[in-house]
DNA sequence: GTTATTTGACCGCC
DNA sequence: GGCGGTCAAATAAC
């Protein structure tokens, strides 16, 4: 059941993504002209170059393998976008519950996994400040594990019913380094609050003149490790530690399910709304007509700012691992969450008025 | 008094 | 039955 439903979203990925490609470069055709913005041209053939690697991957996965669905990553297949027609994810939490032909098991419920190692020097312990207000309602002895665990889930799951969670526990090796799991997503307005400031942080990056912080985002290699450099200095690093060459990480992608426009505006999909926001942000004049988003992609973006490295491990098929003291901020998926009613990002274009108006 | 943390008990999965 | 994850009452902190 779950290998039909990989199958069949690799197809539409597969689908989205060559028809991206071929959207992007009709746009890129648009910029050939000399007066064209030289980072839109990057950007976009970036953007083009990704499509493509994705596509091929797919289809290297689909010829080398017997079509499980393991080297999809977890945070692949168990996006909110990854099913149906692109229900919010806390309403994949619910059907998680109902529909338990889907998710027999619990373990399975969680759309995806980060891990967070958190490095000394940041002067944080347990109680890690990521910018979202957690509070802890238990702690477990692991066995095989030196220190306890602690569980922590979002401040406001009781008022905004938020279901993000994380897991604090300190590294074995070294208990200077935190090893912070994060579970589900938030859908609480601290996301768009965070969303608001990170892209504040962007659009000045990108008024005050410094492009290559932008470009440098813009940027994914096909050794599928990237760099940032954005807000403060911070660089953010994404890697794929998985030999496998078929694991697509990171990459845009966009899942054929289109955003449906009644959900603008919910909350609860602010999660889901903020990776077409923050592609518009990046890409401004890029408008798929079935450019949603995909976790990849999001885990990638996600960390803009932050300084964060990305790996990815065999249970979540992603793990973050701050590698910069100097961030006191780290970020779970959907840091970056951004509304549409929140942001305009088109105003990217014009940096000066987006600064302003945000 | 309110909010956050602690901690033993409970539940589901393996 | 063991383990990880969560619940909820008790406790602490503000």
């Amino acid at each position: 059941m779950e290998k039909r439903k990989s199958m069949e979203w690799e197809q539409k990925t597969l689908t989205s993504e060559l028809t991206q490609g071929k959207e992007l470069a009709k746009q890129l055709m648009n910029y050939l002209h000399p007066s064209a913005s030289q980072e839109k041209r990057d950007f976009l053939i970036s953007k083009i170059l990704f499509s493509y690697e994705k596509a091929l991957s797919l289809l290297k996965r689909d010829v080398g393998s017997d079509g499980e669905s393991n080297h999809i990553p977890n945070t692949m297949l168990e996006s909110p976008t990854s099913f149906g027609n692109g229900s919010p994810m806390s309403e994949i939490s619910d059907q998680d519950c109902k529909n338990k032909n889907v998710f027999k098991k619990r373990k399975t419920m969680p759309r995806w996994t980060e891990e967070v190692k958190v490095c000394s020097g940041t002067g944080l312990d347990g109680s890690l400040d990521d910018g979202y207000s957690w509070r802890k309602y238990g702690q477990k002895d692991i066995l095989g594990a030196t220190y306890p665990r602690g569980y922590y889930r979002c401040t406001h799951r009781g008022t905004q019913g938020c279901l993000a969670t994380k897991q604090v526990q300190k590294a074995d090796a070294d208990p200077s380094t935190m090893v912070v799991t994060y579970r589900g997503e938030h859908t609480c307005s601290q996301v768009l609050q965070l969303a608001r400031s990170s892209a504040l942080s962007l659009a000045k990056q990108a008024s005050t003149g410094n492009q290559n912080a932008t470009r440098e985002a813009e940027k994914p290699k096909a050794s599928q490790e990237m760099s940032f450099s954005f807000g403060a200095g911070l660089r953010v690093k994404t890697e794929d530690l998985d030999t496998r060459e078929d694991d697509i990480f990171p990459s845009f992608s966009f899942p054929s399910t289109p955003i449906e426009p009644e959900n603008v505006g919910d909350h609860i999909f602010c999660a889901t709304l903020m990776e077409n926001d923050l592609m518009d942000a990046y890409s401004p004049t890029f408008a798929s007509p079935a450019a949603t988003f995909e976790p990849d992609y999001l885990q990638a973006t996600s960390s803009f700012g932050l300084g964060l490295d990305y790996v990815q491990t065999s249970e979540s098929g992603l793990s973050e691992i701050i590698s910069a003291p100097t961030s006191v901020t780290n970020s779970p998926i959907g840091d970056f969450g951004f509304s549409l009613d929140d942001l305009d990002f088109h105003h990217f274009e014009n940096p000066e008025s987006f600064a302003y108006e945000s």
